[in-house]
DNA sequence: CCAAAAGTGTTAGGAGTACACCCATGG
DNA sequence: CCATGGGTGTACTCCTAACACTTTTGG
């Protein structure tokens, strides 16, 4: 019996989130999209293997990772008995540049809701990573993953926005975000476009206090 | 590579959550208890071959069953390579009796918070298994599975009590469970004590509306 | 000076929490 | 009649959601 690892690597580019895909050069589904993948090593852990695969398909290391589901379906994949642990992967939009020996057409990003038909089970794999990802984001703060270091209180709304696929209160949104205290102001502002926003960073280490409060951010 | 399912089983008995633990007859951890579980056959899917060793296990099926995370570190099985699909399974407190057949120095109900030490990596999996039951239970309404089909408020608030270890409040519990309009009144009484308790039944459809509503028992 | 995004307060309604007493039954 | 668990209501606080105008900059 064969494992593998099967990644649904996110990020946000314009306000839009987006889904890594790879294009198959081989049988079965030749010529088709697929998420990133690859057999798990005898030697390496599952996550190690996510990992590995995660920096061999976009160059970065050190993102956010977590495990999702696993999918072992027999008839999964045409072939032969094959058992995916799937995983998903956070890349902010300051690092989501794919390599450029990358050919663009083997692999790129894709918006989560205009995608192409997707080969063995990847499409629900990837439902369910959206699913996970939406929930998390209400308890969590997978969020600033998906952030550069330093950002604003616009590009933050925007984050949610563009995963929960609906308009925030921006009053609101930030009164939410003030009161957890868990963004330090900086001194720079982000310009260029019309008045100056401030950039905040996130202070994790107040955010641990507040990990067992339940709900974050209910929007 | 090999994979198996373990399946962290729980059960209510009078008012204290418990998992069933086997006893290892064979090498390696021969004499330790371990979670029950076994390989996937190479043509039935992961839940199935959960359902299968529950059902094999404990007698029961048509239970709750839920995929749990899988575990697959190098070195977790001292013989060779083998990846777990772990499983967390819920029965309700009128089907918990083990199977007559079964020799209880074999198979036991055991107490979540006086466990005995156990084989392989079973101990991470029992709290991660606890710790996503405690969760669901705010949200969803597995807390239902756990008890026969008709019970009283008092036996709900004890599998609430039960599985998230501190007292609630009488009154804020039922009045936080006629809100969610998701109990059916009975005309039966539990007699036996001092004064009958009325009987309830889960209305599992209206709660279908509620579930986007997120969170529905935060106790 | 105009367009565009940044930034800021108030109010009303709903949910959570804390808390104490009466009721029905069996022995 | 008494012990035991079943059953009920109120007041306060806090969070949520709805809602519109002023400020700062670049062109």
């Amino acid at each position: 019996m064969k494992v593998t690892v099967d990644i649904v690597i996110f990020t946000i580019q314009p306000d839009e989130l987006k889904v890594l895909l790879v294009k198959r050069g081989i049988p079965p589904f030749k010529g088709q999209f697929a998420l990133p993948g690859g057999f798990v090593h005898e030697d390496e852990s599952l996550d190690d293997a996510a990992m590995r695969e995660l920096r061999e398909e976009t160059g970065v290391s050190d993102v956010y990772l977590e495990q999702l589901y696993s999918f072992g379906d027999p008839g999964r994949d045409p072939r032969e008995r094959i058992i995916t642990v799937a995983y998903y992967a956070l890349i902010s939009a300051d690092r989501s540049q794919l390599a450029a020996g990358t050919d663009t057409t083997e692999a790129a990003w894709w918006r989560v809701n205009k995608l192409p038909p997707l080969a063995f089970d990847h499409r629900k794999i990837l439902d369910y990573a959206l699913e996970r990802l939406r929930n998390k984001l209400e308890y969590t703060t997978v969020g600033f993953q998906l952030l550069p270091e330093k950002f604003s209180l616009t590009e933050l709304q925007g984050v949610y926005e563009a995963i929960l696929d609906k308009k925030l209160d921006k009053r609101n949104f930030r009164r939410k975000i003030e009161l957890l205290k868990i963004l330090k102001p900086t001194s720079e502002y982000r310009r260029g476009g019309q008045r100056p926003a401030r950039l905040y960073r996130f202070a994790a280490a107040r955010f641990e206090k507040l990990k067992d409060k339940g709900i974050l951010f209910p929007f």
